[in-house]
DNA sequence: GAGATATAGGGAGGCTACCTCACTAAGAGG
DNA sequence: CCTCTTAGTGAGGTAGCCTCCCTATATCTC
């Protein structure tokens, strides 16, 4: 063991990645259940609302008027449309989001947020604003926005 | 639809690093597949071969000889011992591990690779490293080196 | 019109990667 | 002897996905 080839330059990326996320997803988890959700539940919550993240309420409030198709939630959740349906299965029966017909296309169902769904949504996404210090806060701004474009790279780079 | 694509909303790290690993486990377990091999297994044949990575614990070097026991195996993995049991178990089932009885502690069981699983792990760890390039090269040497020092640093953090 | 084909959603069922709980067998200490 | 702890594991559960297949609707082609 340990050739004497190239040594450990990429001492091994994925193994940090993996541990890395798992304590974030682990904190995730933790940092959710007072909430009664998953990151999972939670995740599609936030993409059912505002196409994600961000402010981006210049974009047409329609979409959160209405909704969105199950497709489209799984597109952004980059999920199978199958799993879609699940998660939105979850979040409806605690009340969080709601089925629509699409009026103009009757196979297809809008996604919406209730009140209680946008209510959660944002408190959520505060405490995790302000939690956001236990994970990254090792990391300097500046190491933040590092790893920020890194990772955003490799995701790009996948696609 | 599509929309130009997402544009970088940079949404926020999290979400980042979730789709990063997600892409990086779906190209692990397509990797792996011709052994046979889920991501979880090979990570767990890597720990029972030489401590996974590292180039050497101050430890005995003995446990390398005489294998690890399974509570050390799933404290390196971290996870849950009965998960340790699971996984171990797996591999067992493919001849790449053996368990053998701890002569100095009758309950403890030694878990080593056999040939074959050393076989199998040097196998999978060369065309781990060659391919390495299909997730990570989008990144240069320089920006992959930064991206382990970040992870590190996260992963340390959170200890 | 009549098909053919594609698309939206969901039922059934499977999988991995974990977990906890409770148990047995064995060591450690008094 | 008795208790207390530790090593492994059987039983059973969960989240977070997946594919395969089906129906209802839309759409495209003749």
């Amino acid at each position: 063991m340990t050739a004497a080839g190239p040594p450990a330059e990429t001492p091994d990326l994925g193994d940090l990645m993996h541990a890395a996320f798992r304590r974030l997803r682990h904190r995730w988890s933790h940092q959710l259940a007072p909430f009664e959700l998953t990151p999972y539940q939670f995740r599609a919550l936030g993409t059912v609302g505002g196409g994600g993240h961000g402010p981006s309420h210049h974009e047409h409030e329609r979409t959160a008027e209405e909704g969105l198709r199950l497709k489209d939630i799984a597109e952004r959740l980059r999920i199978a449309p199958r799993s879609a349906t699940e998660v939105i299965d979850q979040l409806q029966a605690k009340g969080l989001v709601e089925r629509r017909p699409d009026p103009a296309d009757r196979r297809a169902t809008r996604i919406s947020l209730t009140p209680v769904g946008l209510a959660l949504r944002d408190e959520v996404r505060e405490a995790r604003r302000r939690e956001a210090g236990d994970y990254f806060a090792v990391l300097s701004q500046r190491d933040r926005a590092e790893l920020a474009r890194l990772l955003g790279e490799l995701v790009r780079g996948q696609e």
